[in-house]
DNA sequence: AACCTCGACAACCGCAGTCGT
DNA sequence: TACGACTGCGGTTGTCGAGGT
């Protein structure tokens, strides 16, 4: 619609960030904040375009960042956060404080998204060709290889409960192996059930790993438990419906 | 030792939603 | 109400390093 690219590509620096353009924008931000990403190069003296600024601070420079692998606790939420929301990779990155969007949203792709596919493969079929680097990202094989995740990992989040099987994804909480997802039972079961609990006031309940992220809008919260409760619910009448 | 392949992750791009005028 | 500017989000790509051949 004839809109006008995000920034000047005139002088703009692209590509990876210097130590020296980190400490600049690091420093920008702790004197005078983000209120204007746009402004915030030219003010801040960076060749960069305020887009590439926000991301790099959201992504990289935030204080409150965690660094380092994804615990399977993590990993657990996430895999089931996103049977519940589908790609809203920033509503999960909400529920895991210290985790970004596009953090998440790679260790999806990279880890999580395969050990799903391959777990739903018959046995035999999912083994790596190659060892993982990291021992915590060792590729899952489940017991028997036959456990699968009834959502697919592609299948979007619908507005409609009834097309999206929130009821069999939470039933089969146990399809992981639970030396990877120790968490599975007691984890979503007291979170969900605080979920539900919580009803009558939405902005307290919340799927929320560890301690609850002060940084995460409410109407973030209160979108996410709309959609708990709703596939709660659903998940109760498809439960219903397999008796 | 050199080359190849693949995984991991940072960064970019375009779209959609929101807000101000 | 319409329009433009800006921000945020999700998809995708590029780059680098480690492991395999």
């Amino acid at each position: 619609m004839g809109r006008s690219p995000c920034c000047e590509k005139m002088g703009l620096k692209r590509g990876p960030w210097t130590a020296e353009e980190d400490m600049t924008l690091v420093a920008h931000i702790e004197q005078h904040g983000h209120s204007n990403w746009r402004a915030l190069p030219n003010q801040a003296g960076l060749l960069r375009c305020g887009k590439s600024c926000r991301l790099r601070w959201i992504n990289y420079l935030r204080p409150d960042i965690k660094r380092g692998n994804f615990t399977s606790e993590e990993e657990g939420a996430i895999i089931q956060l996103h049977a519940m929301l589908g790609n809203r990779w920033s509503t999960i990155a909400a529920r895991l404080p210290g985790r970004t969007d596009n953090e998440i949203k790679n260790v999806w792709h990279t880890h999580l998204k395969k050990r799903l596919q391959s777990s739903s493969k018959p046995s035999g079929q999912a083994a790596p060709k190659r060892k993982a680097k990291k021992p915590a990202m060792a590729a899952a094989s489940t017991a028997d290889g036959s456990a699968s995740v009834p959502v697919s990992p592609e299948q979007p989040i619908s507005s409609s409960a009834t097309d999206y099987s929130m009821a069999s994804s939470l039933e089969n909480t146990d399809s992981f192996t639970s030396e990877e997802f120790q968490i599975e039972d007691s984890f979503w079961s007291e979170t969900l059930a605080m979920t539900v609990d919580n009803s009558g006031s939405p902005m307290d309940a919340g799927v929320t790993l560890g301690a609850q992220d002060s940084a995460s809008p409410s109407s973030s919260n209160d979108e996410v438990d709309f959609w708990v409760r709703l596939f709660m619910q659903a998940g109760e009448v498809q439960s219903l419906s397999h008796i």
